[in-house]
DNA sequence: TCCTATTAATAATT
DNA sequence: AATTATTAATAGGA
């Protein structure tokens, strides 16, 4: 995947400079499609963005504030739980703080975020099984680095 | 705007049935753009959208809640006040209360689920580590051959 | 759903 | 920033 002079992998830039370069380029292609797809199709849409350097984008059909409110209102929340075309990662991780329990819940929470969000059971594409295997790779680099700094 | 095989006008489609029809195809669109933004540039990314039938769609990167607390907790919310792109529409609303640490506990017996689908356990000492770790690198190149039969 | 002609998004380059 | 070669998304039809 990626559109342009050649096809590049789905994964992430080691320099701060392009991360930001393709952030800049992709979030202003991503809110574009979002505002169409809600003139097409009158669906609401919020969208909540934080560049790489920290900076929040917020876009809104028609308002953001309006759609995650209903959301957390929670009358349909739940109305989404059996749709297997739903990425729905929602995984509360304690951020700090850190005593050990809580650093376990966290590097946990964020392993099954990885895992969860790989989904490769009813991938039957190449786009899909490639970022699968991205996401594998980066899952194993971080437990060969937690068993390393377990002294292994 | 549009990709097809028509130039199509960005405007609400009259028929439900054909927004339905453009919102379930452009939602999963958007969400792939959404997972290769924050692929790329490691942005953080939340979004919500209710279909026109009013059925929720969320999808977080690295994950949902998370990234909308950060935004209403306030620490950079104004940075973005400068930013002619914005799209900013703020107003607070209360939600969740839960505390961390019970949340953390039902995380961990969610995760349990998760890595015992994944064929290993998710403990976090050195040997369980190492399991996961060579389970995770089966997997890994189960998915590369994969790709490789599909081609690319 | 799947297919394919066509357009839109964007990676590399300037 | 602006341009352009190329790929990816998708509108319409099977």
């Amino acid at each position: 995947m990626g559109t342009g002079k050649k096809k590049i992998e789905i994964k992430r830039k080691e320099k701060q400079q392009d991360r930001m370069v393709a952030f800049s380029k992709r979030r202003k292609g991503l809110f574009k499609k979002a505002h169409q797809l809600h003139a097409l199709s009158a669906a609401h849409i919020a969208i909540l963005v934080f560049s790489p350097a920290g900076k929040p984008y917020v876009c809104g059909d028609p308002c953001f504030d309006d759609i995650v409110d209903k959301y957390y209102s929670g009358a349909t929340a739940n109305a989404a739980a059996d749709d297997n075309d739903v990425v729905n990662c929602n995984n509360r991780s304690t951020y700090g703080d850190g005593n050990d329990a809580d650093e376990d819940c966290k590097e946990i929470g964020e392993l099954k975020l990885w895992l969860k969000r790989m989904d490769f059971d009813g991938s039957d594409n190449v786009d899909d099984l490639l970022l699968a295997k991205n996401d594998l790779e980066q899952v194993r680099d971080k437990l060969i680095k937690n068993v390393a700094d377990y002294g292994e």
